[in-house]
RNA sequence: CGGAGUGUAGCGCAGUCUGGUAGCGCACCUGGUUUGGGACCAGGGGGUCGAAGGUUCGAGUCCUUUCACUCCGACCA
């Protein structure tokens, strides 16, 4: 991708009214902008770039895990809602309104009655069972406070998951697969994470444990034990726990954003909604479910909340729009340019995510480039400058913003070594 | 939903107390000089001052009502 064809609205300043690191460098960086209302924002190119760049990893990992991707209307009917009790349950949180003929309907907040219709319409035996369904659209919440950018918007966009089995045993086993295909998911997007036991809140259910993104502007209280694993949101532990329930070890509190929350939940949903399939014995019984959700948008928030500094965003490998930013410093300079185009044109062609930062206007000097490098955050950027008459060029790690000269003819492989 | 604050150009703000031609910085447009760290000079465009009503010869400024956004709290997959 060429620089000078996207559009990315850096700014100096940031909205006096944002807060949050991640809040200020989303907008700043322009990857975000708010549109028109409290809650809600545009995805600019590089944000939306970022956003299916997280989408793609865990749909990936879902996949392997043997998770189906369908999708469901983002508008349901209120009668479902009714069906489980949750219509009032969520009270104004749910977005209500009316159609031409006057039915009313629902934005989905999440969708365990829409994928519980979906699945009594369709599975009748137990020998279809187990599946696990996803889906990553937007949803809606109409929170009583929407804050902090992207952290608590009210449309965002989640990956939910729903899963039906015929035993407790079969649900527990897809409760522990998702709770590691979630620990590859975070891994993967480079994150610093702790798993957590938590309440299990509106969803309802017997267990539940939370994704939990370790930063200090996290609105989540946790407890972590030092010695082992062993974490636990503030709301199901006593406070004054100095000793981790599971190996004696010292308890600390520390603040985290919550990305995922996977739920047991056995016939919560599939009893009051009639879902049931015939068992071996040509008995009904109402499914045993689990539920998984992760935040994608929240992602972006999370991800740059625990990786920034003063001068920007510092995305991770896998999570960033583009791996490696080429910074032409004198782009006037045809033969700067030309060494440049070269060096992005192979790196394309080694699959390499690439931007070339091709300005040439004369508001986009070097320094301007520099700026805009180090505050939307490429994990890389390669400066093709005048040092290309003595064949170098130089690589610069956004992460410390550690520089290393690079021989010009040996790039393309030298590069790859050390980016990926 | 309780408490507090803010609404003036795309963004950041001044002007409001004490009513009298709508301002500044950044961004944007034109031209020129620059070009390894958000450069400089000159010229220029952009506003129903959140909305409605009222007081007044005259309202961004005073009064009333209302809406929106933000922050703290409560709430919350």
């Amino acid at each position: 991708m060429k620089f000078s064809r996207l559009l990315i609205p850096t700014t100096k300043e940031s909205p006096n009214d944002a807060i949050l690191p991640s809040h200020k460098l989303l907008l700043r960086a322009g990857f975000i902008q708010q549109s028109g209302g409290s809650g809600l924002y545009n995805f600019l190119p590089l944000g939306k770039i970022t956003l299916d760049r997280v989408r793609a990893i865990v749909k990936d990992e879902l996949d392997k895990a043997g998770c189906q991707e369908v999708h469901l209307p983002i508008v349901t009917p209120i009668t479902l809602w009714e069906e489980t009790g949750r219509a009032d349950k969520f009270g104004k949180e749910l977005l209500r309104f009316k159609d031409r003929h006057e039915n009313s309907f629902v934005l989905s907040p999440t969708n365990e009655e829409a994928m519980v219709n979906l699945v009594r319409q369709t599975v009748k035996s137990h020998r279809q069972l187990p599946v696990n369904m996803y889906q990553i659209n937007w949803k809606f919440r109409d929170e009583v406070r929407p804050r902090f950018g992207l952290m608590r918007a009210r449309e965002f966009l989640m990956k939910d998951a729903y899963s039906f089995h015929s035993s407790t045993e079969d649900m527990i086993r897809e409760f522990n697969l998702m709770e590691e295909t979630y620990k590859k998911i975070f891994r993967r997007l480079g994150l610093d994470f702790r798993v957590v036991e938590a309440d299990s809140g509106a969803i309802g259910g017997s267990g539940s444990k939370e994704f939990m993104i370790l930063a200090d502007s996290g609105e989540d209280t946790i407890m972590v034990c030092s010695s082992c694993e062993f974490g636990a949101n503030i709301e199901v532990l006593d406070e004054n726990e100095k000793s981790c329930p599971k190996c004696g070890g010292e308890l600390t509190k520390t603040k985290g954003i919550e990305a995922g929350h996977i739920f047991q939940l056995g016939t919560t949903y599939s009893k009051p909604m009639r879902a049931e399939f015939l068992n071996r014995n040509q008995k009904l019984e109402p499914f045993i479910m689990g539920t998984y959700g992760i935040g994608v948008s929240r992602l972006l928030a999370g991800i740059i909340e625990q990786n920034h500094d003063d001068r920007g965003c510092i995305w991770t490998k896998e999570s960033a729009p583009f791996l490696i930013d080429i910074i032409v410093a004198k782009a006037k300079d045809k033969n700067q340019m030309e060494v440049a185009t070269k060096l992005y044109n192979n790196l394309l062609e080694e699959g390499i995510s690439i931007i070339l930062d091709d300005r040439v206007d004369k508001k986009s000097g070097f320094g301007v480039k520099m700026k805009d490098f180090e505050l939307i955050g490429f994990p890389y950027a390669i400066i093709i400058g005048n040092d290309i008459k003595d064949n170098k060029i130089e690589l610069i790690k956004r992460d410390g913003l550690v520089k290393e000269e690079l021989s010009l003819d040996s790039a393309v492989a030298e590069i790859i070594k050390k980016v990926t």
